[in-house]
RNA sequence: GCUGGGUUCGUAUAACGGUUAGUACUCAAGAUUCUCAAUCUUGCAAUAGGAGUUCGAUUCUCCUACCCAGUACCA
């Protein structure tokens, strides 16, 4: 049996979108649940894709959902590029390792399993558009390979020289003519393909003396022992060439697994999940805020105030489940009971609604203590410092409305600072004549009480003193509410005055009655 | 178009030939309360369609429809 080691290999031309959070969450829970490896590999062979920062950008949001690589990155999130004890496979970029893959790409042709082309990418794309404008589809394959330049149709001396003097030529997959390459996907089964339907891929480009994914992602993994690949579905069409190629190579013997995820969907509509629907439904679908080239901010669930475990724990649950009817599971739970058979097969819909619920109840998990705390830079911005004690007592009363932490301040701004201004609405129902004047008595007798500060006493104290009275209930009680909290709907009104106290109470409502007359 | 993959309440999913087709989110109603939330209870709501195989199909096979992906010197 051997060791199991996955990777993640995104490629650095973006921001990290959800689903590839996904992918990496559902590589990392297989790979802890084996006690093997997580890899993360750099895949930046598209020289032209390259985005500034956006490696930077993955590696701090997987770090961020607490999915922590074994090897490619080091403690300090930087791609390890010398290799050591740690990371024996280094560098994990591919950009750096561009000097293993001729060799490879060669040793094919040698073999007759690949060949070089030199038609230009521009006669290509002409072929292309012609055909179209035909209703025609071009490829390059073993029908039309026959029909262009390259070592199949060229003399020797004419390719040796080609190959000497120009620098554009590229080396392409001979794809077998007539084979059914039958398949293994952990997820979706068996599967068949007959090579007379696919292309000619290209392997590795002279221009840039760089390979293609296909190549890269072959050699890479072989060379870094990769056991299981787990990935999207996009690459399901590219299975047929790469068995062939582990065949290629010789490295069957060793060939990994495959698993292939299937694509988050948008909420409404078809199609993926993109970064647009977030902005027109108002979710994000990044991890992490991210800011272009142009200026354009796309946000993320780590600014929109989600919590990494609740991020993870929803991600993991879209497009898998444990089987039983639990659903909130740690990330070091969820690697216990993963597994990639129950992984569903068909695209999920993402659903922000479910995302907040994840969140709230996380929020209500956590210890009033470490709430108080991560409430304290809310508090900040509204130009408010209270001492811890008060804070953790607050919380505790406002925690069960709030699914994020700043609604732990939104969903009752009175707990933190006496209010300056009252709804107008509920002034003009409420603060009546012949309500308001019973309110600042049951209020002056209830801010003089001399029983047990608690919610408990306070709420019987005042609820007798007002039916003793035989006052109306629910109309004192908002008047009362209105001029503690500015508004008539809110918390209950012993919570309020069992935090703020007799004194602030009493302050409160003195404002009310100067202010409101 | 071609190739491959997919299809259970609105959404995420459970049920690996035998269930009144379950659960969660959403939504609605009720209970509770000083209001609003929270909470609790109840409810609405699904096997894409058609053939077969079988004593019996959500589950297996085929066809149709629809959805997704791929079809680049991008990953």
């Amino acid at each position: 049996m051997r060791r199991t080691r996955v990777r993640f290999a995104p490629s650095p031309t973006g921001p990290l979108h959800m689903g590839g959070v996904r992918t990496a969450l559902y590589n990392y829970l297989f790979a802890k649940q084996h006690g093997g490896d997580f890899i993360i590999r750099i895949e930046d062979t598209d020289s032209h894709r390259f985005v500034p920062g956006a490696e930077q950008y993955i590696i701090e949001a997987l770090n961020w959902c607490g999915i922590i690589p074994d090897e490619g990155v080091d403690e300090n999130g930087q791609v390890v590029s010398a290799p050591s004890a740690r990371h024996p496979h280094a560098p994990y970029r591919q950009s750096e390792r561009r000097a293993i893959y001729r060799a490879y790409a060669e040793q094919l042709v040698a073999a007759g399993w690949a060949y070089y082309a030199f038609d230009s990418a521009e006669e290509l794309g002409a072929k292309r558009s012609e055909a179209e404008a035909a209703g025609q589809t071009f490829i390059y394959n073993q029908v039309s390979r026959l029909q262009l330049r390259n070592s199949l149709t060229l003399p020797a001396e004419e390719v040796s020289r080609l190959l000497e003097e120009t620098s554009d030529w590229t080396i392409r997959f001979k794809m077998p003519e007539d084979r059914v390459v039958a398949m293994d996907d952990l997820i979706r089964g068996h599967i068949e393909v007959n090579t007379a339907t696919l292309d000619d891929k290209v392997l590795w480009k002279r221009a840039d003396e760089l390979p293609t994914y296909h190549l890269a992602n072959i050699v890479d993994d072989h060379l870094m022992e990769i056991s299981e690949v787990i990935r999207g579905e996009e690459w399901l069409p590219s299975l047929p060439l790469h068995y062939l190629l582990y065949e290629a190579f010789g490295w069957t013997d060793t060939m990994p697994r495959f698993a292939h995820l299937s694509l988050l969907l948008k909420p409404d509509g078809k199609g993926k999940l993109s970064k647009r629907d977030g902005d027109r439904l108002g979710f994000p679908v990044f991890p992490l805020r991210w800011v272009n080239e142009a200026g354009e901010v796309s946000r993320g669930y780590r600014e929109d105030g989600y919590f990494p475990e609740a991020f993870v724990n929803m991600l993991a649950f879209l497009g898998w489940n444990p089987g039983g009817e639990r659903e909130l599971y740690t990330i070091d739970e969820l690697a216990e009971v993963f597994s990639l058979e129950r992984v569903i097969k068909s695209g999920a819909r993402f659903n922000a609604e479910k995302a907040k619920w994840f969140n709230k109840e996380y929020l209500r998990m956590k210890p009033d203590e470490q709430l108080a705390d991560l409430l304290v830079p809310v508090l900040e911005e509204h130009g408010i410092s209270l001492p811890k004690d008060y804070l953790v007592r607050a919380v505790g009363i406002v925690k069960d409305r709030a699914t994020f932490v700043r609604d732990l301040f939104d969903a009752a701004p009175y707990l933190y600072s006496a209010p300056k201004e009252f709804v107008e609405k509920d002034v003009a129902k409420f603060w009546k004549e012949e309500n308001y004047p019973l309110a600042l008595e049951a209020g002056a007798y209830i801010t003089s009480f001399d029983g047990p500060w608690d919610k408990e006493h306070i709420g019987q104290a005042l609820e007798d003193y007002i039916r003793s009275r035989e006052w109306p209930m629910g109309k004192v009680m908002n008047c009362l509410r209105l001029a503690l909290a500015g508004a008539s709907s809110g918390l209950g009104i012993a919570d309020i005055l069992s935090l703020i106290g007799p004194k602030e109470a009493s302050a409160r409502l003195s404002y009310a009655e100067n202010t409101l007359k």
